[in-house]
RNA sequence: CGCGGGGUAGAGCAGCUGGUAGCUCGUCGGGCUCAUAACCCGGAGGUCACAGGUUCAAGUCCUGUCCCCGCAACCA
């Protein structure tokens, strides 16, 4: 076996389980996965962690809802997280539940450590809450008064509270940017956060007394502890810090720490920080990797437009959505996910060039040679070639795993399997064949077919371990090992038994799979016999409604907002009275085609300025977040709509 | 005002520390029949957003401008 080279520790983000995970989240696992597995074999001493973040507010509530206790709640979904990872064969070390004791008891000792280092304190929390996503937000930031993530109401409160003296560490962490380029890649989102720590930090809150889904402050009964204490600390409990340190002292500091670009703040800021006040060791490295967009935007449940992995698994099988997911996109940019490119990469890369190259290559074999891998005698130019790029494709797929380039990676390997079709071309076995003469060249040919599948196989194993075994298993190497030096080796085969079996991946009809899985998709989207409530803000009395005075009103004129782009100011006319109202439409209407329609105005709004300009009432339209729509009637300006 | 990302063949993208512009798909033409109508070769198609500058040499460095996309401000 290989020999050890040092320990590799790679987590993901533990997710939260608030529902079930969609393919961004598949995406990051799988990512991580490959890394982990390409470690192991090239003979590091690999943990891998991932997990799932299950304290908080807004999972106390959905169990209320579905009138569970939060922990009967989160074991159903985690279970089905587990169910995917299982499906998905993603290789983890270790699965941490931050619902587990092990995971509570650490993170409170942790908590006593900042406490007893004084940078833990108590103060008061003041803002406006958003309850269902556990925000405070200033009063700035609200939207129309409501809560700018979600649009419901908000309230004041003030709660008392402990924090983390964040703020200390601001000049630290500046250091660690500047002085550490690695820490944080890619390059851009560096300097996002550099940005963002020399605009001053705030202390942290990182306790709540309004619900009791978490875990308890020790020194305080009526606190649990606040998301990111709880959240990030799971990178070390699950080593077993503080108590049971064996593996803590082995691993740690973390190698990689794989993120979203959404949650890098407090992975580059907050975490090293609370490191810092422990005296513990940074990670080595914290990566951001961007998204995977649908055509529409972003993904996200509550659009219901995300993409499920478990239907894609199901059609295509996992190497396939892995093969996609890591050659498709670079790492660290956003990507747009859709069908079509997912099945062009299946069929041409997959089907066409390697499953075909191993259908071809073994029928050969069979039929030229009784099924058994010939020797080879001697080499010409091209068999140089072929030989030079099989062997040489190990080292840079090195290079690029290196740089988490999986995309270049794969492409390098493909570069293999490209040029051995070539090679079967160039050499025309079917000719060699005819003429008895040509027996040993066609060997030759044969044998360097194999070695180079063999080759691949190794290449492709951390990437697509299913394949790589079948592959093996038709090439006859089923007896050997995985070791990733040999694919640095040509002359490894002797005389072993191949024996054709299914396509390893079978040619799609895109055409038809497109149609299908839009089928699919739609069907999930719209079930048009069910009858799913929508997720509406609290219910109102009726005499809040009637406190609302709508009128009908035509607008007379229409303009861009000097000083916003986004603004329309509009004159309307409602009955006798004219008045100004502007609304933020500027992107989705001309001030053209606004002008003679009628629209319903809720007339007895608060006037309020916007950037300058007074506003006396709002327009109502229709929107999902992307398209708006005007509401209108027929009816003449002035009258009241109820 | 701002912060960040980006503008490279019909589409989608690569091009790090400067030295003949590349990949996948599509398209046109050819080859082959071992193979999953797959594979292989060749052609057409790019003022590398624009304008200056540095350099023997610039998508690649510098300056300025325009446009697109996120975030932010603001969307009663």
């Amino acid at each position: 076996m290989t020999e050890k080279k040092g320990k590799y520790y790679i987590t993901t983000p533990i997710y939260y389980p608030s529902s079930n995970l969609h393919i961004g989240h598949t995406y990051c696992t799988v990512m991580a996965d490959a890394m982990a597995r390409f470690k192991r074999l090239c003979g590091y001493d690999v943990r891998f962690l991932t997990g799932t973040d299950e304290h908080g507010q807004k999972i106390q509530t959905i169990a209320e809802e579905k009138g569970v206790s939060p922990q009967e709640y989160v074991d159903g979904v985690v279970s089905g997280i587990k169910d995917l990872w299982k499906t998905m064969e993603i290789s983890y070390d270790d699965f941490i539940r931050t619902t587990e004791p092990r995971h509570v008891e650490r993170v409170q000792k942790i908590f006593m450590k900042l406490y007893e280092k004084g940078d833990i304190y108590k103060g008061e929390y003041e803002g406006m809450y958003c309850t269902p996503c556990e925000s405070f937000w200033t009063e700035s930031q609200l939207v129309d008064g409501c809560c700018p993530d979600c649009g419901r109401p908000v309230k004041k409160a003030k709660e008392e509270a402990y924090f983390f003296k964040l703020s200390e560490y601001q000049d630290r962490l500046i250091d660690l940017f500047e002085n550490n380029p690695q820490f944080l890649q890619p390059e851009s989102r560096r300097n996002e956060m550099l940005a963002f720590v020399k605009q001053g930090l705030d202390d942290l809150c990182i306790s709540r007394s309004t619900f009791d889904w978490g875990i308890p402050v020790p020194i305080d009964e009526k606190h649990v502890i606040y998301v990111w204490l709880d959240a990030l600390t799971n990178y070390i409990t699950a080593l077993g810090y503080p108590d049971s340190p064996e593996l803590y002292e082995k691993y740690w500091p973390v190698n990689v720490h794989l993120v979203g670009k959404e949650i890098v703040r407090f992975h580059t800021i907050i975490w090293p920080a609370m490191l810092m006040s422990m005296e513990l060791p940074l990670p080595k490295q914290v990566l951001g990797h961007g998204w995977l967009l649908l055509e529409g935007g972003k993904m996200s449940k509550s659009k219901g437009n995300v993409v499920d992995p478990v239907k894609l698994i199901e059609r295509y099988g996992i190497d396939a959505l892995k093969y996609f997911l890591l050659r498709e996109y670079t790492f660290g940019q956003d990507g747009v996910f859709t069908n079509e490119v997912m099945l062009k990469r299946m069929n041409y890369d997959l089907a066409n060039d390697l499953g075909n190259l191993v259908s071809r290559t073994v029928s050969m074999i069979e039929k030229y040679n009784g099924g058994v891998v010939p020797d080879s005698h001697g080499e010409d130019d091209i068999d140089k070639d072929l030989k030079s790029i099989a062997t040489g494709a190990a080292s840079k797929v090195e290079e690029q795993m290196d740089k988490f380039a999986f995309n270049m990676a794969l492409e390098e390997i493909w570069i293999v399997v490209r040029r051995a079709n070539k090679y079967i071309d160039e050499k025309a076995p079917w000719v060699l064949a005819k003429d008895e003469a040509k027996k040993p060249e066609l060997d030759t040919v044969l044998h360097n077919l194999a070695e180079s599948l063999r080759i691949i196989s190794i290449l492709i194993h951390p990437f697509m371990h299913t394949t790589s075994a079948e592959i093996r298993k038709q090439m006859g190497l089923w007896y050997a090992d995985v070791v990733w030096e040999d694919a640095f080796d040509f002359e490894m085969m002797y005389q072993e038994q191949v024996k054709k079996g299914n396509p390893i991946f079978p040619r799609l009809d895109i055409e038809k799979e497109l149609a299908e899985l839009e089928e699919m998709q739609n069907a999930g989207k719209n079930p048009e016999e069910e009858n799913i409530p929508l997720e509406l803000k609290p219910e109102i009395e009726y005499d809040d409604f009637d406190k609302i005075d709508f009128r009908v009103g035509t607008i007379l004129s229409a303009e861009k907002h000097p000083k916003a782009d986004k603004l329309l100011v509009f004159q309307v006319k409602m009955g006798t009275e004219k008045r100004q109202i502007i609304s933020g439409v500027a992107e989705d209407f001309t001030p053209e085609e606004m002008v003679g329609k009628k629209v319903i105005v809720v007339a007895n709004l608060k006037p309020r300025k916007l950037r300058g300009l007074e506003s006396k009432g709002m327009l109502l339209f229709a929107e999902n977040g992307k398209r708006c729509e005007i509401v209108t009637t027929e009816a003449p300006d002035g009258e009241v709509v109820s």
